[in-house]
DNA sequence: TTAAAAAATGCAACCGATTGTAATTTTTTT
DNA sequence: AAAAAAATTACAATCGGTTGCATTTTTTAA
């Protein structure tokens, strides 16, 4: 077995350079009342010795951690993905590190990511739900030591929590108004557990546009699934199995459309003649499927901007997230050839 | 502002007991030298009063983080998902805590993300090298601390690590002897850098398939791309460009190869009939994909499970990965439609 | 040249858990 | 009941930076 080099420390530069073990600590970190000339001598000395920061005896002694925690539902989404680069963006600037936890839509496994997180004692944390997480008690923890967390799409509404979101409500209104307008009479909506906020307020978009256009709303057109690859296939049988077919479908989810689509195709359904698909998320499948997929686009960079942004100005003590309750984010439908009955 | 109640730490429990801090450290970890009796009062009492564990003193203490360090070229794949939950199967069994890392397919970052990784102190770390990482210089110093580093599918074949892959020169080569063997007689590859192994490979498998069945290797026929949304695009249009259009496409990542398809489709070429093609990786968007895509499967729970069994078996001094070189994971050729001429 | 102000450096006590070894208590043996 | 063995528990040093305050050195002002 190899004999590992011992580790460098402070005590080793401040006996090489002769001074105080105080003077090395204030010079690795640029503090000005040292000496300029000293504080090269002593940064010199550690990059020539190996010197290595030991972030544990640093975080012990000043009871910080600089590491904000990121628990998320899942990884492998473009959405997700673009809110931890917008997330990133803003730690990098203001030196914070990140931990990410993901729960694969767990709740167990969100509740122990949280446990996790708080043992490792993360200054901050963003969280985005799990799709069966029902009340937030695994975060009460974080409260109470005064560990702030900010929420993001997947939030709970009535929490006194910040949330940062979009405006599900909106967007789910006008998906349906969309496919209103281009002629659909009976639309189904495919989306996933309507205890979870956006799945919630989408289809209370739905429902009001149909209303306000005088479509009945019919609840054996609302299939409610999980977001697996499946669902796509069940959804699809489901609404070829209707008499008479529906001729629109808003799924709350681009890869269950895209699946979704897939099925109806194969069974002979042309799209969008037959019935017209608007899905949700903007994933870059939208546009490989045919015909490319309308669907709703979500900012994730900048939700991930946004909630970083908010965390740590209140964690530097710039503001005061207390205050601000929810922020809501643009976003926008994108009209591709999935919903086009007129045009065709 | 609120004050945050004072942590609580073992010479609290110590105190509240009237035992030694010793005796509840010790008791906290279940250590069966001290009496069962002691270790149930010192627990619950660690409950009672909101106690939880430092990390940094432990770590300070013993020296070791208990966190292995993970670098990525990029999260939004299906392939590096699996790869992580193989991994966390593993160091959730044995305690271990990951630190993620992606590059973004940059060498710099990548750079960056291995000295954070440095740092931070991890005990070991999986890495999945960027597209355009040249040389290894970056894990040296791992090296030099005696922390060890295992690769796995993007790796640098003449280094002394360990490293996981699939065998890339015999996934390459059964593709394109599936194309050969569908009737193409002029096959393109559209691949990325050459300089990165896996894409070596395929391009070495790819070539020696056609000479072996006596096809002429024209090196006007590879195409080399990044692995953007563009580049599919790009690969489409020179294919149309050749006189005659090549009959065979293997496309070795299956985003690129939908896109690619796609856009051949948009162009009225008839996929499989005009071009038969193969992608790889296993994506779950080949399956949504109008023909369904023929690819390669590659095994990322496996690989991650073996890579991650492998260091901690190597930190805990089971093994030694020092005498392990190369571990290779069986990969495979799913045929779908699209590469089907035959049967048509 | 001396006193006052400013700049630079050092002292020493923390932060909280861990661990080799010693001390004490309990149990077993004779 | 005393001695030996086993089981428990405690002492005290250690890990490596950080920081309030004191001290020393240098610069400026008088």
């Amino acid at each position: 077995m190899k004999l590992d080099k011992k580790e460098i420390t402070i005590y080793d530069i401040a006996e090489k350079l002769a001074i105080s073990s105080t003077t090395v600590s204030r010079g690795l970190r640029d503090n000005p009342t040292i000496n300029k000339h000293t504080r090269k001598k002593i940064q010199d000395t550690a990059k020539e010795l190996g010197y290595r920061h030991n972030n544990f005896a640093s975080n012990l002694r000043k009871q910080k951690t600089n590491t904000i925690g990121l628990i998320v539902h899942e990884l492998n989404s473009n959405f997700i993905t673009s809110v931890l680069a917008g997330i990133e963006k803003v730690t990098a600037e203001t030196g914070y590190d990140i931990i990410i936890a993901h729960s694969s839509e767990s709740y167990k496994k969100e509740a122990s990511n949280a446990v996790n997180l708080f043992h490792k004692r993360v200054d901050g944390v963003i969280a985005s739900l799990a799709l069966d997480t029902k009340d937030l008690s695994h975060f009460e923890q974080f409260e109470e030591k005064g560990i702030p967390v900010i929420f993001f799409d997947r939030v709970e509404e009535a929490s006194t929590n910040t949330n940062v979101i979009i405006n599900n409500y909106k967007s789910g209104y006008e998906a349906t108004k969309h496919l209103i307008e281009q002629g659909c009479k009976k639309i189904v909506l495919v989306t996933a557990s309507l205890s979870r906020n956006v799945y919630a307020q989408r289809h209370k978009g739905y429902a009001d546009a149909l209303q306000d256009n005088h479509i009945p709303f019919d609840k054996k057109l609302v299939l409610i699934k999980d977001l697996s690859e499946q669902c796509g296939v069940q959804a699809a049988k489901e609404i070829m199995a209707m008499k008479p077919m529906p001729d629109g479908a808003f799924i709350t989810n681009d890869f269950s459309a895209a699946v979704c689509m897939q099925t109806l195709k194969d069974h002979g359904i042309r799209i969008p003649q037959d019935i017209a698909i608007v899905g949700f998320n903007n994933d870059a499948i939208g546009k490989i499927v045919e015909p490319q997929l309308t669907t709703i686009d979500y900012p994730g960079i900048d939700m991930g901007e946004i909630a970083a942004r908010n965390l740590i100005n209140h964690l530097k003590g710039i503001s005061n997230i207390k205050k601000t309750r929810t922020i809501v984010v643009n976003s926008e439908l994108i009209i591709r050839k999935s919903s086009l009955k007129k045009e065709i």
